[in-house]
DNA sequence: TTTTTAAGTAGAATGATTATAAATAAGAAG
DNA sequence: CTTCTTATTTATAATCATTCTACTTAAAAA
């Protein structure tokens, strides 16, 4: 069995889209890093490998990405957008100090989805839900 | 007992905040409006009667009532962020089509934050939550 | 009134993201 | 292996929300 961004890319292959050295490399990145990372974060780390790569690639290639189901858009209001190749259930819990973003796993939440359809009538799709507070690193630490 | 505006004015005041017709036509805009509006939609609602008004104005104002929890930010991922007056505990539906955002009320997750507490080692202080899916009203319309 | 200074205004600056047009290179076909 | 088609990349301009800056105006205290 070949490691997940292969797989993920010879699927992609099927439908049309080529597999271009830059595609690949955001990618793996994107699976290898586990820390949901920026536009900015993955152009600059890649910066070493491709000289000339325009940030527009990122961009088109996560576009790519999320629309095939390989990724995830964290968009929190502040800033830039962060992404998430670990495409299993679960959450988000992000400190308000330092920025980091943890996961964490939990049963899906069918009772607030139950009352929103009962209160508001809406076909629900499924929901977003982040928890904010303090990291241990940050809450450890009396500055 | 005046109405919410002029309370929340009086209230401002005794902390050094002036009272002007702009800031009193946002607020009260945002309080009597249910369809939590952006900073452009507030603008422009308000342009016939302060053609001078500059949007820094209707900015400010509102970082001064979030600051003061006269209203909260709704900032999704995608655009401009919404504002709304209503402070009562209470979550949001929000229309893929036609991104109409219906309120409900549900019991607050306390499982998830337990969950987030146990497996993240956070210390929580809050959540966010929505729920998204098709409106009645673009559910009902066979197009 | 006068004075103090918070607030408003206009416009420039920033930062993330998207659009555009030309150059490049994947992959199919011969 | 060479040619051809067109998806992709690149560089750059454009857009959009938001913030900043310098100056003017006007609340409200004295």
């Amino acid at each position: 069995m070949r490691n997940r961004v292969e797989e993920a890319l010879d699927k992609l292959k099927t439908t049309g889209v080529r597999m271009t050295p830059q595609r690949q490399a955001i990618l793996s990145f994107l699976m290898d890093v586990h820390i949901h990372p920026t536009v900015d974060e993955i152009y600059k780390s890649l910066e070493s490998r491709f000289p000339n790569m325009s940030v527009a690639t990122v961009y088109n290639n996560l576009k790519l990405f999320l629309e095939a189901g390989l990724v995830r858009e964290l968009a929190y209001g502040d800033g830039a957008s962060r992404f998430d190749a670990d495409m299993h259930e679960h959450y988000h819990a992000i400190c308000d100090q330092c920025g980091t973003i943890a996961d964490f796993e939990c049963e899906p939440l069918s009772d607030i989805e139950a009352c929103a359809i009962q209160e508001t009538g809406f076909v629900v799709r499924g929901h977003r839900m982040e928890v904010y507070g303090t990291c241990p690193e940050c809450a450890g630490v009396k500055h």
